[in-house]
Order: structure tokens, then C-alpha cells, then sequence
DNA sequence: GCAAATTCATTCGTATGCAAATGATATCAA
DNA sequence: TTGATATCATTTGCATACGAATGAATTTGC
């Protein structure tokens, strides 16, 4: 093959996005601005709790007491980054801190009164954030995004 | 309605999942997770770099010297952001900045010799990334889910 | 029953990510 | 032309996010 019909060919290539790398189109890159779009959309319907603390609240509410460490596993946050969102849970007054009675590494974490109320509250907000979040998509295709993703995740 | 009549209704919604809230089933916390597992599969093939960094040194081996606010756009990342990661790539030699010399205000961000050498060797890295971020997924529901996805980025 | 391995929590260091404030420069409009 | 606006970059503060190291407590294996 001569040098003229290389070029030719990797033009052609390029023209149908064989050979380039285009950021935009990996499941990473959209992957993050999906998240950040959600995070904005949260951010706009709930200012003073972030997603994580949400989450903390949501899930002690679902399942009670818990150890500090076991939230973490179930809302998918490693031991440093929960110990971080329990202490400011706890500083605002959201969560209560006790030692577990028989296993003395664990901190139990529940929910105070007010957390509880908090959480109450907020659970309606964020349907509507998880339905604007999908509003791009129909329902049929929200429902398929949700399953792929979910077998992602 | 008696007492016990209210609490079998609830009972009965709490099975078809129509009144509790469920943290997993949420877009929001589904995603989260998707992005977080995205990002071990990266570090696993890409040591020393973060997804953000490859994807300033992508971006710039694609479209050629811009200005950091105009990367930071291309790249989906604010400011503050942008300039942190570039920060990193000129303390490691690869990118270098340079003043624009009509309009004083923008910095001029470029691959070194040896940011485009990181570039070229990485990006088939990435593709192997995208690849096993996607495997859970057949080629079919890989396609799809990519279209919804960017139509929720 | 005891040493080894594991688990729970904490701390440190590094890297996004964004809001808000600030300063420098450039553009627009009266 | 100049005053108002807008843009570019920086800085600060706060909040995830995770690897690695550490210490305390528990469980396992022999």
C-alpha cells in the first residue's frame, strides 16, 4: 500500500470513528456528568443535606440502629468517608452516637427525633428529584435505563 | 377504617413497594455507585492518573492547545476544578502553560512531548476500561443503555 | 487457650467537585 | 469614551472519596 492510500484510509477511519478516541463518547465521562447533573438536581430541591447525608438518613430510617461501619457498607461509602458524613450528621443533631454494649469496636449510629423528621420530610423531595432526574427519559426508557444500570452498579 | 384495618393496608403497600422509600432503587444512589465502580476499574488499569487528569490530556491531545476555562467546558468541570487538575499534569511535566497574547486574561493550556507520549499509551488502556465497565452488559444492552445515559448527561 | 487473622474505627494524605468572593481584563452600550 | 457587564482565573471553604497506616477488640484455627 503507498503512503497516500495509508492516509487516505486513516481518514476514512476517522470519519467513522474507528480510530479516534473521543472522550465524549465513553460510558465513563457521560457516566460522571450524568452524576453531576444529578447532584445539581438534588442540590436544587434539598440545599442543606448533600446526597450522602441523605442517604445515611434514608437508610437509618429504613433499618434502625445500625454500626457505623454497616451503614457504610449498605449506602456504599468506605470507613473514612462515613466516619466523615456521621460527624456532620451528628454535629447538626440528625444522628446520636452510642458504643455497642458487646462488641466494643462498634458505634452504633440511629436517628434522633429530629432526624427522623428531617428524613420524613425530605422522602418526597427526593421522588421528585429522582423523577426529574429521569424526565429526560419516557417511562418505558427510564425503566430500561434503571434495570442496565442497576446491572452496572 | 379500623386500626387494624390501617395497618394491613400499610402492610400490603410496604409488599408492593408503594410506600416505603428505597434507597437502592434510586437513580440518584444507583448512579453513584455505577460512577464509583467505574472509577476502580480505571485505577486498576490506570494507576497514575484519575479519570479527570486522562481526560484533560484527552481532551487536549484531541483538539489542541484551548485556554483552562475553555478545557474546563470541554471537560465538564468548573473552575475551580479544572485548575487543580491541571496543576497536577504541569507539576508532572505533562502539560505546559503559556499566556495568551492578545487576551491577558486566559492561560493557554498544552501537552508536553511527553503528555502526548502518556496519551497515546493510555487511550488503549481506556478502551479496555470501557470495555469491562461495560461487560455486565451484552453488546445490544450496551448500545442502549449509552443512548439513554447520554440523553440523562 | 493462644497466636494469627479479621473486623471496626480513626487518622492522614491526596484528589475531585462546587459555591462564593475577588481581581484582572475585555466587551458592550449609551 | 466611559461606565456597566461579562469573562477568565484564582483563592478559600466545605464535602465527598479512597488508599494506607494504626490501634483496639474480636474471632478463628490449631
Amino acid at each position: 500500500m503507498s503512503g497516500e492510500d495509508n492516509l487516505l484510509r486513516l481518514v476514512k477511519a476517522d470519519e467513522l470513528d474507528e480510530n479516534n478516541y473521543h472522550l465524549q463518547d465513553q460510558v465513563g465521562f457521560i457516566l460522571r456528568k450524568a452524576h453531576q447533573r444529578h447532584v445539581a438536581i438534588f442540590a436544587s430541591h434539598i440545599a442543606d443535606l448533600t446526597p450522602p447525608q441523605f442517604a445515611a438518613l434514608a437508610k437509618l430510617y429504613d433499618i434502625g440502629e445500625t454500626s457505623q461501619n454497616q451503614l457504610g457498607t449498605l449506602i456504599a461509602m468506605d470507613a473514612a468517608t462515613v466516619k466523615g458524613v456521621i460527624d456532620r450528621l451528628k454535629a447538626r443533631g440528625l444522628v446520636e452516637l452510642s458504643k455497642h454494649e458487646v462488641d466494643k469496636r462498634r458505634l452504633l449510629v440511629n436517628l434522633t427525633a429530629e432526624g427522623r423528621e428531617a428524613i420524613e420530610r425530605l422522602i418526597p423531595l427526593a421522588r421528585t428529584i429522582t423523577e426529574e432526574t429521569l424526565a429526560p427519559l419516557t417511562a418505558k426508557e427510564a425503566a430500561t435505563f434503571l434495570r442496565l444500570l442497576a446491572k452496572l452498579a
